[in-house]
DNA sequence: GTTTGATCTGTTACCGCTATCAAAATAAAA
DNA sequence: TTTTATTTTGATAGCGGTAACAGATCAAAC
């Protein structure tokens, strides 16, 4: 194994100017800095990611608390994981993952959490590491999500420009900050073209949409258009929609939100408010990371702004 | 922070003594031991992890390689990693998450692979450290896989139980010993009952389902069951079927494969194969940390049987 | 009561890296 | 040129554990 030691003598300097070439390249002259990286690249270097946690009293460990119940968990999680995985590894920390059922011990350098709901926010706030949270909220806490107020502003907007004539909103059914803010962005275009909105909230289940729809389906005459503050919901809707032998898109048309999966297995194809999740999974990992680096300094919010992917459910 | 020294201070033992408790418990009278556990319980003791692997020239890190593209990846893939967490946690691992996008550098103790296809066997071969595979392979590598084979003949078993006439195997088209062994499990059944097998093979897409069921529509009489390899596939043949007025379950049956998300979504939601992916998960992680204590000794193969979920496709 | 051997516990020396401070080299001021 | 201030580099001492060996303890055998 090639040691900082190794890579010193190669070098003809000492192991603390190795060092500093890795972690305070500006205290270096150029001219060493040449000679270390020559060394390091002809010996092959790969600093000890222990050693450096140890000598530093930190456990290169940041923790992803995923909140929610595994089985009803969105497969974005997947996405949301590489990205973080993906940043993480550039600056040679790892990742544990903590679930419902292994609710731990061991330390790390700090977190990263999401699902959260309302009862949670106490905890997170004692602990005693750096925080991000994925997914908005309105304690003050740093955190990274998608625009939601814009996302479903898009998405009514949308429908308008189709000329879908009445334009429903199907929401979760949640006291949660994403799901206001997407009624919020669906209320304020509405109210800008003076139509009366109508929300319909259901918990997050295609059968729930599905059942909802179906039951109420004298109340949707033709040319309706949902926007649906989830690509199950956007499932549900679009099944309860087929059954009644309604014509998608012409006569209905129906948008998703979040744009993971979900929207190619449906058929027909959900047009859908796609969010970049990977990337945001980045981002909070360079959140995270930096707030260590400052000591804990707040990081405020980073909104992501999501695209409409037209498809097959709308004209 | 609390220290092996601040415990053996308390103790009144050295260092060494604590040490032994925690990995070699067998070497420390019962008496010390009680001590020893009094003293860390009393202090909340936890071992600093960075300082173990750094002495013991171990990393502490498992590398989780999924090879395939993300954007078709299984949502099955987050009960895994869920698995595996839990399992890595326990023994004081850290896991890092490596896809197409990050081929990388760091160092680790051991390797669990899962996407493999063909070609990579060659690489994988190379690795320098333990390595277990999610997935039946013909190379001799150790792995962890549900039982393909049974899996598949307890649907085709089922069907018949349910006096479905006429049985059809919808495989995945690909050349991988999984889907082999599904085809064989299948196979079997039909030989057993003097049954003339019939396999169609597409791409493992709904809608290549969907659109290869509806093509051929006028093949399937009405009392056919449909044996899929996975739920994907599943779910487009029962889009097919329902769009040709097919009544589900009542002329066609359809049984799903892996009971992860998609068959919850379906309506009527699957019968399916369920595999406990956590589990497997679990196992390894079980099995790869094993291998490292036993430095790399081959571990075999491990099986999980799955289990057949009822719901309704199936009469 | 020694001696021997086995079992248990403690001492020492690192593992690879970084913070801290001291020393050296360089630049600026006198 | 000498003095002083500034920048750059090096020596040292851990970080918290563990392996390897040395030392102590204790029981059985002589």
């Amino acid at each position: 194994m090639v040691t900082l030691s190794d890579v010193a003598k190669k070098a003809n300097v000492s192991k603390m100017t190795v060092s500093r070439v890795i972690n305070h390249p500006e205290q270096v002259t150029d001219e060493l800095k040449l000679l270390v990286f020559k060394a390091m690249k002809e010996l092959n270097y790969r600093p000890n990611v222990a050693a450096k946690a140890l000598a530093r009293n930190r456990t290169q460990i940041i923790k992803l608390f995923i909140l929610e119940e595994m089985s009803t968990v969105e497969p974005y999680y997947m996405s949301l994981l590489t990205g973080i995985a993906r940043e993480l590894e550039k600056r040679q920390y790892s990742l544990q993952l903590v679930t419902q059922h292994n609710f731990d011990i061991g330390g790390c350098d700090g977190y990263i959490i999401t699902g959260m709901r309302d009862q949670d926010y106490e905890w997170i706030g004692r602990l005693e590491k750096p925080v991000v949270l994925f997914g908005e909220n309105h304690y003050g806490y740093d955190f990274i999500d998608t625009d939601n107020q814009k996302g479903i502003k898009m998405a009514t907007k949308y429908m308008l420009d189709r000329d879908y004539q009445q334009i429903i909103f199907i929401g979760i059914d949640l006291n949660e900050p994403f799901e206001y803010s997407r009624e919020a962005g669906y209320l304020q275009v509405m109210q800008q073209v003076q139509k009366t909105p109508q929300i319909i909230r259901v918990s997050n289940h295609s059968h729930s949409a599905e059942k909802i729809i179906g039951k109420n389906w004298r109340k949707f005459p033709g040319n309706t258009g949902f926007v649906c503050a989830s690509d199950r919901l956007a499932l549900g809707v679009e099944r309860a929609v087929m059954k009644q032998q309604g014509k998608v898109p012409e006569e209905y048309g129906i948008i998703g939100h979040d744009g993971v999966f979900l929207d190619q297995v449906a058929d027909p194809r959900l047009t859908t408010i796609r969010q970049d999740v990977t990337k945001m999974g980045e981002a909070c990992a360079k959140m995270v990371l930096r707030k260590i680096e400052q000591v804990g300094a707040p990081q405020g919010e980073r909104l992501f702004v999501p695209t409409l992917v037209a498809r097959e459910t709308t004209r």
